[in-house]
DNA sequence: AACAATGGTGTATAAAGTACACAATTGTAA
DNA sequence: TTACAATTGTGTACTTTATACACCATTGTT
């Protein structure tokens, strides 16, 4: 244990080295047509792109701010969020700074700061959001997977990173409660894990060994109307989903 | 865009809004005699041990700290590192904040502080460390994974975040070459899985399972001298097993 | 020389994953 | 009205993987 005065002299030392500048940055998928989407906003003056993202201010605790982050750009209050790293190279706020460092000098600038910035990725209701520009960006809006722009930073990373850990969730966890419709059909589903994984599954075995999963239930009446044959709905068994959550599918060991 | 003056004002509003102190805890891992080791500081005059970490200093990128970190603990310089979480409820400092309450006010006091404490597991060879205590703490050891002490903080929570990861991490990527020695038996890998799993495998479907990895290469001589019959040396096609971490075994989708 | 303890290898069975075929329904074009 | 394309539902054979269990080999001890 420190002395009163080592415990001074190391507060002193301490404030000097290592205080520092904490972001968030989301990574908000939505689905919508078929197609896997990912909130994004465009700053003024800028060809690229960047996530959503904010600051977390002192004593709030990080997921309260990631909701609180996400609320101001979709709207959405109660959301599926998973954090999935931090990403902290000294240099990823290159932008800012670049941005404004002939306006005000570094001392004065906010920016001229490294940010350990949290990744968080989010699942949410397409229908749900009302997507809100910050006021450094002119636009935010959902982009396809597929057309993803550049992005600034180190967000192109940070989104690669969020997809890959989405991919490998899957392997282990059921999804879709938060992206799908309230009820839904199996070629729906199917094409959610699809744009996910980036390819073709077999219709058959989809179908399979989802209703093995055993989350979800078969409403009694198909959706008419359609061309086709009409398809079966489904929603999900959301005490069933949970706890598929939570256990988690199969064991490998 | 901001103008000059919105700047330095949101600068300055900033500055006092966001500020906030990153600490690294790292979670240990070691394997000896069959046993598998957590690495553990006991703090002068409290009951409960915690685990080694630090502070992430200004400009420093995390990986980097985090090695640091390690290498003042175990002497230790290339350390297989994952980062896995991070931990950010306010009051997760309570206890320096409270151990030097009545010493020094707040304001001069460091530890009065948010944390955010990233986590980071290690695996590390047993024999290539030598503990060693910090200034706060009069004991640095290993403790075995299932005779482990009360921990302070959110410490607990910690460990157990990291070895829930690591054993999903058995499911998809392989293990062990930074915890076995250069050459081990079958039986002495078997036992490594089985206490991170905490429980028994099959000794035959253990071995094809392994093998069939395709990362293990058999020494031509067994090991003799024990008693009992002489088991097979194996030791890791390093190439196969960086390629096999990076790729990840089994798909599901 | 018999025995206990440990390690190596094989085989039968069950479960899960993959590939593919056929029937049913619905709107549309002939 | 009928043939057809598109889509959806269901089944089945085959392959691969996982699981359970049996047998033999080696080595030191009794």
């Amino acid at each position: 244990m420190l002395t009163k005065e080592q415990l001074i002299e190391y507060s002193e030392d301490a404030r000097k080295t290592y205080l520092d500048h904490i972001s968030i940055d989301c990574v908000v998928f939505g689905f919508h047509e078929g197609q896997m989407k990912v909130l994004l906003l465009k700053p003024d003056d800028e060809e690229k792109w960047l996530l959503p993202g904010g600051f977390v201010q002192k004593l709030e605790p990080i997921e309260m701010a990631a909701n609180r982050i996400l609320k101001e750009r979709t709207g959405l209050d109660k959301i599926f969020l998973q954090q999935f790293h931090i990403f902290g190279d000294p240099d990823r706020a290159k932008f800012h700074h670049d941005l404004y460092k002939d306006t005000v000098p570094d001392e004065e600038n906010w920016f001229a700061k490294r940010f350990l910035s949290i990744g968080y990725y989010a699942l949410v209701d397409f229908f749900g959001v009302v997507p809100q520009a910050d006021q450094f960006s002119e636009l935010c809006t959902w982009r396809d997977l597929d057309d993803m722009p550049e992005l600034l930073l180190d967000h192109e990373l940070i989104f690669k990173t969020a997809l890959d850990t989405l991919r490998l969730q899957l392997n282990y966890q059921p999804i879709g409660y938060n992206l799908m419709p309230g009820e839904f059909t199996m070629p729906e589903l199917q094409k959610l894990y699809e744009t996910i994984l980036d390819k073709k599954l077999d219709r058959r075995n989809f179908q399979r060994r989802i209703l093995g999963f055993g989350i979800l239930t078969r409403a009694e009446q198909p959706r008419k109307g359609g061309a086709h044959k009409a398809p079966y709905l489904y929603s999900f068994d959301l005490e069933k989903y949970q706890n598929a959550l939570t256990e988690g599918f199969k064991g490998g060991w």
